[in-house]
DNA sequence: TAGTGGTCTAGACCACTTA
DNA sequence: AAGTGGTCTAGACCACTAG
């Protein structure tokens, strides 16, 4: 049977020695049982109770376990029921942004300004950011190359406020990597972030050097501060052989 | 100042008397409170034991609420140090299928069987479901329609072993809704996914009736059972209009 | 040394499910 | 009634950070 040196390795005790905390050990054993078919999707895991006593814990450490393996989707609990193993769940995935800000901060990569000056903003642009058509709004053009090669194109419009000078100062326009490394900026409630599929434009393909017909992902921002305006309206056009999203779901070792 | 009135509307009490637990009540309020900018990114929150005492509730129940905040990226932890309100965090955004999950739910959406036959494998089937070239694979197409637009094309290769005959029955070759029900089927251990963008070809855009050249999504996925051998490679085509992603990133409401 | 977060205990009481 | 998960207490001890 292919499973059975699998479950042969799995410890079955806490170690209390060790420097992984008594709830995560706990926590992979299960995991790895689950992994290896001791449990499959649809099966009740062993009560608290008998956890507990399986393995010389208290409830509140058991329960942090069981807590850890349910966001993992790897479990779910009904009360008075008890805890069973999951099937996979399609929907559960998610594809995060992680590698796209590890890029940026590799030293293979370069942020290149090509454009920045004051416009007016025309309806579209207005609507995104909650101003007047005509008011003025910072245009900022930029082109991020790995490894020499053109890689995203980014275009973004700031609100331009007397009255919020702020702004500028604040949102790095020179250098975008702010908002990836996590050091952005404090006057930032919050994001919304959407992806979708298009076709690039002459001028895109020009930028990223590509032949037209070609294929991009587009990544669109807004921030907000932390009155609820937006700050800043933007998109991000990608080489779609430069970008592409992984993940797993499901039981992972 | 724009923001004292939300911030006279955030109860600073906890009402042992609601359905709402402690702990999430409190960290409820401490999330209105950062977002009404009472603690801005980079602040320090009270310390536990301040907490504790501000509200009557124990160290745990704190801890707890503090670790919600943590696991949403709200505030950042440092042992010795402090509790700090963390700035957002392009890399923390994460696009889920939930969406997609949902449609296929919808009674509005048909899923359409255009094929089911068994082929042999090629070098590239053959690759992806490691199996030896030659060997047998079923293969299906699928098209799904929302309201009796196409929308989703669908193509996947199964492994088909007189010695899994399991696989077929399991896998729910006509309907695929199992899948993203979550009623999906116990022998999937887990399935990589991987999303980018393409240009559609010929066969695809007449499928999805859709005008050459056009962009679309492609959900790329491998399901595995518990012995860590492929079950299944497919892909999703979908209509650029028809799919994107959304998602916030920072302090939500 | 004082203050911080991190882990853990050994129970308690509650809500819910099943029989 | 018995068993399940869900919440919460009132501490304890530890590891780490800072003055």
């Amino acid at each position: 049977m292919a499973t059975s040196p699998a479950i042969h390795t799995i410890p079955n005790t806490i170690d209390r020695d060790s420097f992984e905390p008594a709830y995560s050990q706990l926590a992979n054993i299960l995991k790895a049982q689950i992994a290896a078919g001791a449990f499959r999707p649809g099966d009740q895991l062993p009560s608290e109770a008998q956890l507990c006593r399986t393995f010389g814990v208290s409830p509140m450490t058991v329960r942090r376990s069981i807590n850890l393996l349910a966001d993992q989707d790897v479990v779910s609990t009904a009360q008075g029921k008890g805890t069973f193993v999951r099937r996979v769940q399609f929907g559960a995935a998610a594809f995060d942004l992680r590698e796209l800000q590890s890029l940026l901060r590799n030293d293979a990569t370069t942020i290149k300004l090509l454009d920045a000056r004051i416009v007016t903003a025309n309806q579209r642009v207005a609507g995104k950011l909650d101003i007047a058509v005509g008011r003025s709004a910072i245009y900022i053009r930029r082109l991020l190359s790995v490894e020499h090669q053109p890689a995203f194109y980014h275009r973004e419009y700031l609100v331009y406020d007397p009255r919020r000078p702020i702004v500028e100062s604040e949102m790095e326009v020179s250098s975008l990597s702010g908002l990836f490394s996590g050091s952005g900026s404090a006057i930032v409630k919050r994001a919304d972030l959407t992806i979708c599929a298009t076709l690039m434009n002459e001028e895109e393909s020009q930028v990223l050097k590509t032949q037209l017909p070609a294929a991009a992902l587009l990544l669109e921002h807004i921030f907000y501060d932390f009155d609820d305006r937006p700050i800043s309206w933007g998109w991000f056009i990608a080489n779609s052989e430069r970008l592409h999203f992984s993940t797993t779901v499901g039981i992972q070792d």
